[in-house]
Parts: structure tokens; C-alpha cells; sequence
DNA sequence: GAATAGAACGAACGATCGTGCTATTTTATG
DNA sequence: CATAAAATAGCACGATCGTTCGTTCTATTC
């Protein structure tokens, strides 16, 4: 009687829809897509698409969900490959720009705009946004303090302070190149990075 | 006939809806006040409030304009009343810091939320905006740059630079302290405040 | 191929959006 | 107080929003 668990086709569809779904998100934010404006892209229905998810609240979390599991593919994974100390954090910068700028996202990169969307909106989708950029945050952070631990780092450094100024960076980079489309936003992040590491490491060149 | 230029009954009520645009807009967003919602909350018609504007995007300008003139009135002006230099340097940066936290904006900044929300869609609002941004960071970095002709400042220093590491310090602290609620936000802004402005000291206290 | 479950559709709902019109009320001026 | 003008209200419009319902089409499994 009851099916095998197999039987997923719609399964491909709802992939399609939240990968769409995330390009449109970086554009016009989170509640900005509507239902209406993804069946249409992608050629469905409105009831159609509506029914792979229960709600839009639903849809918002598991773009949030989607986003999070490709950053995780092509920032952070590919960084945590490269060893301990600077060139783990020198990897962790250069691969969350290329995010910004990549083509998947061409609103710039959906955290930062969903962050500043959803800051005064309780919800299933601020509370998984939380969670996700905490997770983020400490894992910079971890990759700071085995910097520390290996003495690629000044003792003194503090690495949740290090993880906080390095997402002051990102964002300062968002703004000056997205909004103002300032060509020097790049050179700008750049120059900041290396402040904020020069600031750790071990051997002070001293005058 | 024709009355005096006077009669200004609706200039208040005008500055009246302006005023509870702002306050809204901080926290849903400046395409997200609607006119309906600004009507029932002020307890006048659609209409008739929408007989103040010409339309919703003159709408969305004006409210631009007039958190610009509160954030002139309640940072800039007083911040320059301070000495060139550091205190004038380190009043802005407090006075901007009061401004996020104000209640006039419960939202956070408006211009934060407004660069993220408008970064991608084109129209008068967004000039508006990159404009006032614009005129933001050269008058920080005019501030800098007075700060490094009375030699308060060490000669290489990049003010345009500068100004772009203080917003930096800003979005950091409006991402810790509204989207995670984080606590320490307050010592982390300060925190890299602080560095950022010993990088750029005379004086090196050397080894 | 028959039976069955999943996927997509079409139509409709109540609500709200921005935006026009036309009255009516309120205000300022003579 | 009368009058002209400005300010506001009332009503309606087309569009779009998220959501529901019942049906149809399309896979999958026997």
C-alpha cells in the first residue's frame, strides 16, 4: 500500500525555486519576494509553487537555510583547508568577498541585507538568521584564537574583537561598493584587513 | 483675491506624518511605511495625507530629507562645536553613536536601513541617499584631514580612509547591537574606535 | 496496464497596496 | 461675518499580496 519513500520529483523544482529565490532575496530582501513574482520567473503557478512550502514564513527560513549551505560550500569550507594562523584568516576574507560579489547573489551578499531587514521583526526567519550569523561570528573567532594557540597571533588579541571588526570590514565594503558603487571599496576593505591583522601579529616592527 | 503666500495650517501636520515616517521607516524600512499604515496611525485618511506628497516615492525623499536635517542638527553641528582634532574626531563618532540609539529612530539608523533596502533599486530615493552619504563621509574626512593639517594627526594618514573604517565601525555596531542583541556592541565600536584612532597618532609610544 | 500518491494548476478569497477623483470641512483673509 | 483657499475626508479603481480549495495531470509502484 503505502508508496516506498521514494518518489521526488518535485524535489528538483523545490530546489529550483529556493536558488531563484535566493538571487531574487539579495536583490529586493527577504519579504520582498513574493509568491506571485517566483512562479512567475520560474514559469509555475502561484498555488504550485506555494505548495512546496506552508507559508511564506517557511519559504523565507529555508532561503535562509539554502544561502547558509552554499556559504558554507564555497566560503568556509574552502578557507578551513588552507592552514592555521594568517593564511586561514587571509582565506576566510578573500573567499566571504568573492561571496559578495558573486553572481549567485547579485543584491551582494543576502545576510547582510536580510540582517538589516529583520533586525526589529521577530520571527522564524530573524531567529535562524541569528543563529546563523552567531555561528559564523564564532567560527571566525575559533579560527582566530588557533592562531593565538599557535602563537601566529599576539596573546593580547582578543578573537571575538578580531571576528566583530572583521564583520565591521565586510559591511563597510557592502556599503561602499554597493551603494555608492565607490571603485576603491575594494582597496578600501583591503587596507582595513590588513590594519586589523597587522594589529595581531606577533612581532612588532618596532621603528 | 489671491491670499497672501500665508496659511500654513498643513505644514505641521505635514511634519507630523514626516516625523512618524521616520520613526517607522527605521524599523520596517523605507518601502515598507505605507500610506495606509501612517494614516491610521496619525488618525487621518489615506487621502489626505497622500495629498501632502505628490506620491509614495516623493514620500520616501522627503522622509530622507528630514532624518538628514535631525542628523545634522543632533551630530554634525554639535560634533564641530568641538576643537579640531581628536575631540572633534571623537564627538562625531560618540554623537553618531547616541544618534543610532535614539529613540526618534527606534529602528536603528534610517540610513543604514535605507542603504541596504536601496542599494539595488534605482530611482529618486536612492540618489537621495547616495548624495547624503556622499556628503557624510567627505565631511568626516574633511574632519580628519583638518585633524592631520595641525599635525593632531600623522602626516600619511588616508582621511577618506578614515571616514570609511569609522562607517565600518558603525554597521558593526548596528549589526551586533540590533540584529544580535549583543551587549558588548557598545565596548566592541568603542573598542575599534579606539585602534583606529591610535593608528593614526603622532606620537608612537614605541616599544 | 491499474492503482495510487505526488505535483502542478486555475480560480477565488479577503486584505492591502498606491493613486486618482469629488465633496466637505477647516482655516486664513477681506 | 463672508469668502476664497487650503486641508482633509470619502469613495472607488486596478493591482498585487498570501492563502485555500478542488481538480487535473504526471509520475511511481504493483
Amino acid at each position: 500500500m503505502r508508496a516506498h519513500p521514494a518518489a521526488r520529483k518535485g524535489e528538483s523544482t523545490r530546489a529550483a525555486i529556493l536558488d531563484h529565490a535566493v538571487k531574487l532575496a539579495s536583490q529586493i530582501g527577504l519579504s520582498g519576494i513574493s509568491i506571485g513574482r517566483l512562479a512567475e520567473d520560474l514559469g509555475l503557478s502561484k498555488s504550485g509553487l506555494f505548495a512546496h512550502f506552508q507559508s511564506k514564513e517557511a519559504l523565507q527560513v529555508q532561503v535562509l537555510e539554502t544561502a547558509s549551505e552554499r556559504f558554507v560550500s564555497e566560503v568556509v569550507r574552502p578557507a578551513l583547508a588552507n592552514p592555521r594562523g594568517e593564511p586561514r584568516v587571509r582565506a576566510l576574507f578573500e573567499r566571504w568577498l568573492d561571496w559578495t560579489k558573486s553572481q549567485k547573489t547579485p543584491g551582494g551578499c543576502l545576510f547582510v541585507a536580510a540582517s538589516v531587514e529583520l533586525d526589529d521583526q521577530p520571527g522564524p526567519a530573524r531567529d535562524k538568521l541569528v543563529q546563523l550569523q552567531r555561528d559564523w561570528l564564532s567560527l571566525m573567532a575559533n579560527v582566530v584564537q588557533a592562531g593565538v594557540a599557535e602563537k601566529a597571533f599576539r596573546a593580547d588579541t582578543d578573537p571575538e574583537q578580531f571576528a566583530h571588526d572583521l564583520y565591521a570590514i565586510m559591511l563597510g565594503y557592502h556599503h561602499a561598493s554597493r551603494l555608492l558603487k565607490d571603485p576603491r571599496a575594494d582597496a578600501r576593505a583591503h587596507a582595513a584587513f590588513e590594519r586589523l591583522l597587522g594589529a595581531c601579529r606577533r612581532v612588532r616592527k618596532s621603528a
